[in-house]
DNA sequence: GGGAAAGAGGACTAAAATGGTCCTATATGG
DNA sequence: CCATATAGGACCATTTTAGTCCTCTTTCCC
């Protein structure tokens, strides 16, 4: 389905609530609760997004978690990036060299382009864009299609 | 990872070589040879790729698959859809309302936006794009990031 | 008509990823 | 020293994924 799994998206949420309200610390009950997830979850998330070094924690009484960054700083690649790793649309987008098929399959090239656009496209989306209920703008217009029309019989020769 | 499953990228690269050869029927045993996956994967594929209505069958010896369409009016999306399902990056961005967290989790608007981008996206890519090797240019330009900067406090009043 | 060559449609399974819980250790503030 | 937090894993159930296999139907050709 092209998508994020769940708990990137919950990642995504709590990322917003902080953003929020980034100049005081949360914790990951007072998250837990406002999110409406259980506690664990998001405190499993939390350490994942610290360790990724989208936040930043402190531990004992009155600690608690707070953006690395500034919520313009970070974007959906980060956050994706930190649940799910690196951003590739096929195996071989970012693996070095360990797909047999690679001469054969004669589609790479392009797929990997389209990966890297959609890198650039959430590169462009930042937290403090999903954190807002404004719609955000976004640099792919519909109706553009523009495809060369080669005659169906252009990929004969060979 | 966001990523595609293999299946799907099988469902490429078996479309686009189909697409080199428009003209022509072709076999699941046949393709599976030049595209060195085993048949019986294949062939299911070319059946799910079938049942979505991008190749048409032919049954009985000498049958075979083609395109339903010339491969200019074949999608990534179409692909991608056809195996895995809508394209979105959410669970809510295309199952109506049964996401109980839709109210407070406050970001499902803009991850929508950025969903629709991504199709949009896709839909500009076709399967003649795939098949060849030339490059193709997607219509998202790199260093756009046009983001408002809004101070870090303006999310405080609440 | 009969047989071979193809696809249609599922059932089935092994392996891996996902989502989620829980426990122990460590740091911090009062 | 105790209460409150995070850190870091181990662990598990469930679902998804990838892949195989079997039976049935259609079509062509002799």
């Amino acid at each position: 389905m092209l998508k994020l799994s769940k708990l990137t998206d919950y990642a995504a949420v709590i990322m917003a609530q902080i953003a929020r309200q980034s100049d005081q610390a949360h914790t990951a009950s007072e998250l837990a609760q406002r999110v409406h997830l259980p506690l664990p979850t998001v405190s499993k998330m939390l350490k994942k997004l610290a360790k990724s070094g989208l936040l930043e924690s402190r531990r004992g009484s009155h600690g608690g978690y707070v953006l690395s960054r500034s919520p313009v700083e970070i974007t959906a690649s980060d956050i994706i990036a930190a649940i799910e790793g690196p951003i590739g649309m096929t195996e071989c987008s970012h693996a070095d060299g360990d797909c047999e098929l690679l001469n054969t399959c004669g589609v790479a090239d392009n797929w990997q382009r389209v990966s890297q656009a959609i890198r650039t496209l959430l590169d462009c989306v930042t937290l403090a864009h999903l954190a807002q209920s404004n719609p955000i703008k976004l640099p792919v217009q519909l109706p553009i299609q523009s495809v060369t029309l080669p005659t169906t019989a252009a990929s004969r020769e060979h």
